[in-house]
DNA sequence: ATGAAAGCGCTAACAT
DNA sequence: ATGTTAGCGCTTTCAT
């Protein structure tokens, strides 16, 4: 079923079917009906190669995560998907699973198939003709930014987040504080790390580099390196985790080793699924805006779309978006400094905001 | 940058460009070497657009799911890519968000790119449009089905799923057990409501309207519904829910209202995200076999369209997996009948099969 | 207001 | 082994 066998069927030319179907000013009315009645009872569905070939109207707009059965990039394509609809466009969303070579491969498709723009969560490993293939398409960076990759990106802001993670500890007395995160290789691992060794600057409490264990953003990873650090010596009294999946990980450790929180382990958690809240005792963690990054990362990119520029600006511009701390109940002071009961907490849901940072125009 | 350009550069005719890129047998070494050079050096990428329009070799599946910020769809969505990819699928992946608007849009969306497949998880609400829309598409509908669709389905068997969970809670000797599931309006709400009331007939034990609350899969419907029913003259002591959202909103509830499970209430969950187990005590539940749903989808499909037939058979071929009923800590007697603590469970992770269904093959 | 015709980038006969 | 040519379905001048 193409424009030409409406036009056919109806006596008229393929031209005049295209016209009345965009709904051009200069058309009979009449024509636009029978043409429009023709279309539903033959059934046609106009063929997007075609009109995209023709005139470069392709509306397409790609959106490549590392893995989507995770409910923090779960959520975050809803939202994209949301906002790109609503500006009239489509969106796409592949899955590189870290992967630099399937990330090429998704980065190819989304050229080949001419998409407008790309918000990308690019891998550690991203290959060079993957950055060579990005060049010259809108694009924003995600989560992650790479140092290849000359494009604003929208990122959580770690290094605060857990900045204020480990001295929220360090004030309620812990000095042998554990911290299990991402290689730092990811701009992200580097950063959380950053923000938890600043804090032990700042306070001038000693590092025990015995408690930092570095490694894959897997919750199996995080199982051994609990596991291992409560065997310890001279174990840590409170464990701070940089991400998402090591915190599962470490919550399947301690559970494994049967202790209890905050009874003889702190734990702040990293990100904040609707579970945390729901945990007994609720979680302390360190909070990732999802709706807020999902939003400005739109945002960019539309910027970039629409720009009235004929070279849109795709200069560094980092937006770091705050990290939220959320306090709930698995942190306390350390056990040998509790004497009074009554310090404990409960489900607390007070929620604040961890230190401030640049944020995108809306 | 197009074929013809790399052939003008090259002194040559576009047609042995395009030959060379794909490969063609009759095509000098020489020639291809120079082309493929060319082509990196000039950053030439292929237009999808006009590769298909020529020659119908698009190769997009279409998979439509209501929501991707749970964790169910989220990794159904990431191994049908999987699956999608190794068989030279390109796969676009759009929420319905369970509106039919945006599901005939998608769908439309999808036609008009000239997807070869799509798997669908239909709104109750399905358009008639929108049915027509995928008449002679290879098309398979997952997790819930559509009578107006002709096209095989793959969905969990919650009849059975809801029988055996019932029957658990009856052998325990629960006489008063709740459900708060999805209206019927959705297969899937039917058919896990027929199984919670087919087990009660089979034992005999009398049902209470009271004690059933039907609505949408939300988990501040199933807070409200909880709490209602802890209010009853005579409350339930089992409680059995009909979604992974439901289960969340159960949960906070009983949080609200200070209960212990299983002490005061026992329940039994749906789905089964990874933080079920991880639950002090483990969350029994009914748990949706995910890999095997979305390969079993992702096989139907490629059936379909690798189908040696000329017209595929579509036939209403209905795949049941069967659920699995995962026994944790949440489920006891019932507080009257027990008189000794020494019945408690704390963490089982032993896990059965509900019963059998019918399979499709690999 | 409508028809005729050109051409988007590519593939696939058909020539040479 | 390579060049020439004809479309794929559509939009968009340019005539009429």
């Amino acid at each position: 079923m193409t424009i030409k066998d409406i036009a056919e069927h109806l006596g008229i030319s393929h031209s005049t079917v295209s016209r009345a179907l965009s709904d051009h000013p200069y058309t009979n009315e009449q024509t636009k009906q029978n043409v429009r009645q023709a279309v539903e009872r033959l059934g046609y569905v106009p063929n997007a190669a075609a009109r995209s070939l023709r005139s470069d109207k392709g509306s397409l707009v790609g959106l490549i995560l590392p893995q989507i059965q995770n409910e923090l990039f779960g959520m975050t394509a809803e939202i994209v998907a949301h906002r790109c609809s609503k500006n009239g466009f489509q969106m796409m969303l592949a899955a590189s699973e870290d992967d630099p070579v399937a990330e090429y491969n998704q980065v190819l498709a989304l050229r080949e198939a001419r998409a407008r723009g790309i918000i990308l969560t690019p891998t550690p490993g991203l290959l060079e003709k993957t950055a060579a293939l990005l060049q010259g398409v809108p694009l924003v960076q995600y989560s992650r930014h790479h140092p290849r990759l000359a494009a604003p990106s929208v990122s959580v802001d770690g290094e605060r987040g857990l900045l204020v993670a480990t001295q929220h500890l360090l004030q309620l007395g812990h000095r042998r504080i554990a911290y299990v995160g991402m290689l730092t290789d990811r701009s992200t691992g580097a950063e959380r790390l950053a923000g938890y060794m600043k804090a032990h600057d700042r306070a001038g409490v000693r590092k025990d580099p015995a408690l930092r264990r570095l490694g894959p953003s897997d919750p199996d990873f995080a199982r051994a390196a609990v596991g291992d650090l409560l065997n310890l010596v001279d174990p840590p009294t409170a464990l701070l985790l940089g991400s998402n999946a090591l915190t599962v990980g470490a919550l399947r450790a301690l559970r494994d080793a049967g202790l209890e929180m905050p009874r003889d382990l702190s734990l702040i958690g990293f990100g904040d699924p609707s579970w945390y809240a729901l945990w007994n005792p609720g979680i302390t963690t360190v909070g990732t805006p999802l709706v807020e990054m999902a939003e400005a990362a739109s945002s960019a990119l539309m910027r970039q779309l629409t720009s009235l520029a004929e070279v849109p600006e795709r200069g560094n511009a980092h937006f770091s978006i705050d990290a939220t701390f959320v306090l709930r109940g698995t942190t306390a002071p350390p056990h040998r400094l509790r004497n009074r009961r009554s310090a404990r907490r409960t489900h607390d849901t007070r929620t604040r905001r961890a230190g401030s940072g640049s944020r995108p125009a809306p």
